[in-house]
DNA sequence: GCTGAAAAGCTAATGGAGTTAGCCGACCTC
DNA sequence: GAGGTCGGCTAACTCCATTAGCTTTTCAGC
């Protein structure tokens, strides 16, 4: 019996796989041994439980969509790095709805734990988000609360398109632009 | 042995309570018989499955949703009303982080049924927040893509705050303002 | 190359959740 | 008071996560 090389990044890599074609539903330990061409219980020499597989599958979420938001931002800045940044993070989204409803699941509240790599991953989108928002000059906490901002709307687009919460698939995008144009001006109209 | 008088809107509150004390999770067909007083095959009298009871919550809370944001426009209009209505949105998630988690799992893609009520709860919301934005004037599919937006900054940091994906819990507020802020300037400047 | 320990797999077994089938008593109507 | 419907129950099944304990592969070091 040849071993089948299993580690905790191949498990992983099955997951995604589970939840681009059935949604964050599809993520159970069963069908992802059965996908690995292993027994359920072999999974935990890789993984400690289905909760540590949920967390270690958004980490590598958050990674990609951090990975695109920060390659969008290089060389750019001002609008032009706001615009760029927000239609990066809705692609995301776009190219993979199922990934995207498995990283909201997993931030139930209740489960607060899963570790410091997951705050890190977070972390990194909102320093890209900051850097990002550089050129407005945002004294301390405005920059705390420009960044929120930017996260809510980016990400409540996201939610929304990926659990098919808008009626018509079509003009998306002018609504997108929309919201982008807010936050913009948002930032440029003094309060 | 007398009867337990449920009703699926019995049933429906049992859930409620649960998915408050305990968040999405919480929410098993067990426990809401256990806390009913009933063995759980009974619920199957009242409820189709747990599928339909999930959606019937959701249904639930965006009523109660609506019911807000619908009594916090009335008498107002333009910016006030828009801030009236996003405050309360905010309102609600605050008061029950759970029910607004438990509505967020529901919208899962793959669970794309749940039947007509659930468009229904969905689309009086969006007709307040059209409302809403009467007093700004705007054409036809214009006001489409400012209520997708409006509903997109709203729920992006409903979601994000009852997850506890912002940090410090203080100075929330002001986030929350400046999230105003930009909705209302993006919709008062021309692009 | 041999040996032995660690790593990675397996089978068996447990417990909890959802669901179905079929039974029976309670309640209401006539 | 009789009969039917409705709401509850128990029993049984499936699927899933998880644990325990065993076996086999792999590989480092002699």
């Amino acid at each position: 019996m040849p071993r089948a090389g299993l580690s905790p990044d191949a498990v992983v890599d099955v997951a995604l796989d589970l939840v681009d074609e059935g949604g964050a539903g599809a993520l159970t330990l069963a069908a992802v041994a059965g996908r690995a061409g292993v027994a359920t219980p072999s999974l935990y020499k890789h993984v400690r439980n289905l909760t540590e597989l949920r967390a270690l599958v958004s980490i590598r979420i958050m990674d990609e969509i951090s990975d695109r938001a920060g390659e969008a931002v290089l060389g750019r800045s001002g609008d032009d790095a706001l615009r760029a940044l927000m239609k990066a993070y809705r692609s995301y989204v776009v190219d993979h709805p199922g990934r995207y409803s498995a990283m909201m699941q997993e931030a139930d509240p209740g489960v607060v734990e899963s570790g410091r790599r997951r705050i890190e991953a977070g972390q990194r989108l909102v320093d890209i988000m900051l850097a990002a928002l550089r050129a407005y000059g945002l004294e301390g906490g405005e920059a705390i609360h420009a960044a929120r901002s930017l996260r809510s709307a980016a990400h409540g687009f996201a939610v929304l398109e990926a659990a098919g919460g808008f009626g018509l698939p079509e003009k998306l995008d002018e609504s997108y632009e929309l919201l982008i144009h807010m936050v913009i001006s948002g930032l440029r109209t003094p309060r």
